[in-house]
DNA sequence: CCCACTTGAGACAAAATCGTCTCATCGCCA
DNA sequence: TGGCGATGAGACGATTTTGTCTCAAGTGGG
């Protein structure tokens, strides 16, 4: 009975993307396993986070590859992105808190090789007249990654259907609330 | 030497904010107090989160009461609560992940004043043609914490100006990354 | 000036969590 | 079928954090 490690991946990141900070023993429980084995496969809760954290960084840098963020218009690429990094929002909001937590002493470099693809994402786009350029590439890319979260949570709580999720999300960070005259 | 209990809740709003697993000894020699003089007053964690939780609802009804979100068009009331709320953005962000922990059970009802007001104003701007209709009011309301949390983030991690905190956020939620032929 | 009140520092036990270990059990493959 | 490897359950000690208590020191008001 091999253990499934991306099963105890994903539901650990399940649990944790609702209650940070929980147990060991409760992550070793959502999966269904025993703390020992948990331990076994884990060296600690570090060792666990740090595997989440390279599972999240894979699953957004095969998002921004699924999203083809050069072709069509930038508008088109953004849809593609939000859509492909549906399924991990809980994981990457829960790992961008995370991170928020360390010191800057040792942030994976995986995420500074994302956040610099989704900043010049952004950039080109404002290069091609697509986006405004009053709005700094880095500060998209930041209220990019906290409208993720902050849609996955929404959901999660039940005041936004998960089906909008994409469309709120995308609608909001290229439109804005403001109606405008155009439609 | 009467304690200044207001002083002590925002130097453990400052200090919880940027490290929300901060514990209670780092909580007292932030403030400057000794360990026992910090449980005098605050029973013990919960007590002092609930305390800051008071003191963020304060907060954010003052601003919500300052922005005057009736008069004026909802885009002047909306910077005028971004504005108002912006030094309270670290502490709310704080409680908001906090809540984010409890299984719904009892939240504390000054939140659910504050959402009701917010996302009032977010459905009468709708009302008024202001902003477009195919965005809850739940989801604006969500978005709008999301932002200013994120905002306040990305200030302190000094990934944007803090001079620029009110306008990324405001031009973000009312007119998105997209550069409108309008402008 | 003196006393009552508050504080800081530290000791102390209780609780929570962690990391390790043992042992019995179970499934699978040779 | 027999043995090997992995698992679950739980015991165990170490560590961290918490909450309480004591005691000496200091401050301010009467």
């Amino acid at each position: 009975m091999t253990l499934d490690r991306e099963q105890v991946l994903r539901s650990a990141a399940a649990l944790l993307t609702r209650k940070s900070t929980a147990t060991m023993d409760e992550v070793a429980r959502a999966a269904g396993i025993g703390r020992a084995t948990l331990h076994r496969h884990f060296a600690g809760r570090d060792a666990l986070v740090r595997a989440l954290e390279e599972l999240g960084i894979q699953e957004f840098e095969a998002a921004l590859d699924a999203a083809r963020l050069d072709e069509d218009t930038s508008e088109e690429g953004l849809r593609r992105l939000i859509a492909a990094v549906e399924p991990s929002a809980g994981l990457l909001s829960f790992l961008v808190n995370e991170n928020q937590l360390f010191e800057g002493d040792e942030v994976n470099e995986g995420w500074n090789r994302a956040d610099a693809r989704v900043a010049a994402f952004f950039r080109r786009g404002q290069e091609r007249g697509e986006f405004r350029i009053d709005l700094t590439p880095a500060w998209l890319t930041e209220a990019l990654y906290g409208l993720v979260g902050t849609g996955a949570w929404a959901v999660q709580a039940g005041r936004v259907a998960a089906q909008d999720f994409p469309y709120m999300i995308v609608e909001l960070l290229l439109g804005g609330a403001r109606r405008s005259v155009e439609q």
